[in-house]
Order: structure tokens, then sequence, then C-alpha cells
DNA sequence: AATGTGACACAAT
DNA sequence: TATTGTGCCACAT
């Protein structure tokens, strides 16, 4: 029998659930990922769920769409070429000024929202 | 086992 | 308003 997962591939798995799911042309934050995981204090876990999935090119995630709370491009140096993030913010029509992104609240996608619908 | 390091966030100054 | 400090928690060494 396989070894039961540990904490860490569950929160993982419930990362990448909501990254998958962040609609086109909106970004959302580490912080409010931790939130609506039950999980408020954990952002830098879910910046960490996020370097590591660089090695899960399976999964297809949209991880350019998660910034810090304010807008900013924090794990663009996690990307190859660093400028691929920003380049792909631009491409689903956003704008990108010094490494943060123009109307960041506008576009800010609350992904807390999806699991009250739920 | 202990310590240092972050794709973070918030409080205090 | 802008810095600086502190809490946070999994992971690497």
């Amino acid at each position: 029998m396989p070894k039961k997962n540990t904490e860490r591939d569950n929160f993982y798995a419930d990362v990448y659930a909501i990254v998958r799911v962040i609609p086109l042309g909106r970004v959302t934050s580490y912080g409010a990922i931790a939130k609506a995981l039950n999980r408020p204090g954990a952002a830098r876990i879910v910046g960490y769920a996020m370097r590591a999935s660089i090695h899960r090119p399976e999964l297809q995630l949209p991880a350019h769409r998660v910034l810090n709370r304010k807008g900013v491009l924090t794990g663009k140096n996690s990307f190859s070429p660093p400028g691929e993030m920003q380049r792909r913010l631009e491409q689903e029509g956003h704008v990108v000024e010094n490494d943060a992104l123009k109307d960041f609240e506008a576009r800010f996608w609350n992904p807390g929202l999806e699991l009250e619908v739920r």
C-alpha cells in the first residue's frame, strides 16, 4: 500500500485546485488562497507550493495569475525567462508596470467566494 | 535536532 | 506614506 498522503501533499493539491480555476483575465493573491483553504497565515506555504509547481508542468497551472497582496509579480524569478510571467499577464489583457499589476484591485478574484457558492 | 530561508501578510514605528 | 519588525509554517541543510 502506498504511504498515506502528507499534510503538505493535501495542501499543495488544494492550492493547485484553486489556481486552476482562476478565471481568465483575473488574478488572486497567496494570502487569499490560504484563507480560502482555511489556513490564514499559510500564505508563505502557498508561495512555496507555487514554486514547487515548476517541476509539475503536467498540472497546466496559470501560475502567473497568483500575485502578492499588492499585485506585485513576486514569483517572476521562478519563470523562465523571468519576463515570461509578465508576458502572459499582458497577453491576458493586463498592464504590468514596475513588476506590479495595474488595476490589481479591480482584477482581483477572491477564491473564497467560490467556496461559499459551492 | 537546530537553524536558516522564503512566489507572504500584517502590525508597529 | 514608507520602512522595519514580527508571525507564519514547510522545507533544506
